[in-house]
DNA sequence: GTCTATAACCGGATAGAC
DNA sequence: GTCTATCCGGTTATAGAC
């Protein structure tokens, strides 16, 4: 598998815009609906508040947003480049993987920092496995992937060599750590997120250092049972 | 901290019914919620439905059940207290702590199975941090701590020497890994559930041999480092 | 192709009478 | 404890205007 660098902006618009009055009018419609999301919460902003507010009918609303769920989506697109836009410069400038990783999920956690709240709530939606929002679903492949590539960035860019063995998988890997890392976050109400913070200082500690024991003979068996198991359940 | 064994039977009712004939029709909308759900699934089911087939008026579901999500912690505790059932056999049989921890974690996919699609709906609400039904809220740590007792005498049963230092935290650390498993199993639509099989097969060994491993000194400052992560965690 | 206005459906939740 | 009536908001449908 070959991971390219993120290659720009992925649109998955529901009922894209044709004219440019129309793309106007969708973008007032999402950034409406997530200054709203944002004050009150998801549950407690409605579609009819979010129409009116941004001066339009709620059919135009669901002329152009199939859904409230589908909202979301158009949120997750611009999230991710913000974390994307975040992480440029931490990845232009640092070399050592440890600081790259670090750099990377605190760009994910700052950038999404506003969106808190907000996001306790969506995932309740995302969590759905058959939910198109789901991380893991076809709908969602576009960001996951991008996202990946963004892993795959942090390592080829780095002075420490990959392990042949661990090469092809680790990106995935990471993107599914970084999962796990949001989820935290997600739960995180500690002030200024303190726990996250240590959760990511800590594991990005453990990580690096796994990868750097890629070698020692004592964990081959380990090891070799890890990559089995992530084989295995690619079916 | 110490683990007793799972003491009881522990029932977190929402609204207690108060007299004979309430508890009655408690039961009753309860068990035919439970129905309908296994039937048609959590979100095609309708309140109204289950008011209807129980003989009762919409009214009186909500009396008894604030809420449609709370009929899912009355869920719970009765798929808690299956998996107690199914792991007692095992546990008085075996001694070997593979074995052991194999077994209460087949115990739980396979008890859990009938309601399998009805999870994948369920978990989006647990999900929801500020939900009282997911597992880390106030609301489920008699159910938490109950789930984590069985791991604490899965290990304390067993032939199998913990180490020290790991002795207090590993209940609490195979119940996450327990929830992640869970998770896992949620999403996995693999025939007959191989994918969560497989899953529980490899890691089983690892969680064993990385127990196993415990004094080997190269490791040690990966295990400090994980324990001292787990202590800033709890704040 | 965009957009408005309005009415209606559906299902979770609540109020208040009996 | 149990009921009926009602609210509320996501969603859909329709019919038409620019």
């Amino acid at each position: 598998m070959d991971w390219e660098l993120p290659s720009g902006v992925v649109t998955s618009a529901p009922h894209t815009a044709k004219t440019p009055k129309g793309e106007q009018t969708r973008a007032l419609i999402l950034s409406t609906a997530l200054d709203l999301f944002r004050e009150r919460g998801y549950d407690d902003t409605t579609m009819r508040a979010i129409a009116e507010r941004a001066g339009v009918a709620l059919g135009n609303a669901y002329y152009y947003f199939r859904s409230k769920e589908n909202l979301i989506q158009a949120f997750y697109a611009q999230s991710h480049q913000e974390h994307l836009a975040a992480s440029r410069p931490i990845l232009d400038r640092e070399k050592d993987l440890k600081a790259r990783l670090k750099g990377v999920l605190y760009a994910k956690v700052t950038t999404s920092e506003p969106y808190h709240r907000f996001s306790g709530s969506l995932f309740k939606t995302a969590a759905d496995p058959h939910s198109p929002l789901n991380p893991f679903s076809p709908e969602s492949s576009p960001t996951r992937y991008e996202s990946t590539a963004l892993f795959a960035e942090t390592l080829l860019g780095s002075t420490t060599r990959v392990p042949d063995d661990l090469r092809e998988e680790l990106p995935n890997l990471l993107w599914m750590y970084q999962m796990g890392l949001v989820l935290f976050w997600i739960y995180d109400d500690s002030a200024g997120r303190r726990r996250t913070h240590a959760m990511i200082d800590h594991t990005v500690e453990l990580v690096a250092r796994i990868i750097g024991l890629a070698n020692v003979p004592l964990l081959a068996p380990i090891r070799r049972r890890v990559l089995q198991l992530l084989r295995d359940l690619k079916q």
